[in-house]
DNA sequence: AGTATGCATTAATCTATGTTAAGAAATGAG
DNA sequence: CTCATTTCTTAACATAGATTAATGCATACT
């Protein structure tokens, strides 16, 4: 269980390193992505203060993620299954619930509907991130989240 | 933890539901789906033996799934959270493991590339579902599953 | 057997989002 | 402060997948 203080842009975490460590968010903000074969970068989660961020990959013992700072940020580091009981029971569920919820919205929702659900559910991220990667978390380009933001604040203009 | 039996097209959960149930699949099929507000149903998961399927929503105590027999199955129903060890510490991680791995699909591969990627991953459910339930678990329409198969074909004969 | 229902396929057309490119605005580094 | 880099926006064009509709098959129902 060790503190790790973490500046801007540093790699916590590869694909391909050991994927046995959990990291607690303490201060700061990082955030997990892949880098599929066409060389692209997609942002799986963000974790803020009080957030877990950690890579459990179907291959054993082998990160598929990314992890990486986004501000100056200070984490715990644990040994992944460290502790059994009631309380990460209910840290496991949570996580499941968010990643249903993400699939279903991935499945069902339009982007603008993503991007409308991501800045009701994460206020604080949107202020501290730049809007290319709020696009490639909702699953977009860039310059499709600019055109429907664009697109959507007409509409209620009229 | 009673037993239950169930025929094909059984509804073992309603989306509404309270949600405190977890059920292991004994023998047979189940699948979980939502209904958006358009009306369309977007397939969640399929629940082959041994799987265990549950909602596990972000809503306290209210199921944002509906879960149905795909074939005549019999069920074994618990109560959510019933055991804590190092087995369900494993189960859940095997969950989270297989949500991270959807969602990165749905996010950086094509649509015959996730199918693909299932036909791989389930060949055993491949064969016991109509392909319209498979193309609404890829996130797409049956018709746009049909047309990228007889493309993929087209295209391996070339 | 005959009819109804659900499933798969194909085709024409439409639409949301991707791609490429350029310029403007913001941010950061020396 | 200035230059370089990154970010955002807009636009033209391209494409994957959606929509609608028609047809052919199965399967199930009477």
């Amino acid at each position: 269980m060790k503190k790790l203080k973490l500046l801007k842009g540093d790699v916590l975490q590869r694909k391909g390193d050991s994927n046995s460590k959990v990291f607690l968010v303490e201060q700061g903000l990082l955030y997990a992505y892949i880098i599929d074969e066409k060389g692209k970068e997609h942002i799986f989660m963000f974790a803020p203060k009080g957030w877990i961020v950690a890579d459990i990959s179907l291959i054993p013992n082998k990160s598929e993620l990314y992890i990486e700072a986004i501000e100056d940020s200070i984490v715990i580091e644990k040994e992944r299954g460290s502790e059994i009981n009631e309380k990460s029971i209910e840290k496991f569920e949570r996580r499941i619930a968010v990643l249903q919820n993400r699939i279903i919205m991935l499945m069902s929702a339009s982007a603008i509907e993503r991007y409308d659900h991501f800045i009701k559910t994460y206020p604080q991220i949107v202020q501290r991130v730049p809007q290319r990667m709020i696009a490639s978390y909702l699953g977009i380009t860039p310059e499709a989240l600019s055109k429907v933001k664009s697109a959507n604040i007409k509409n209620n203009k009229k």
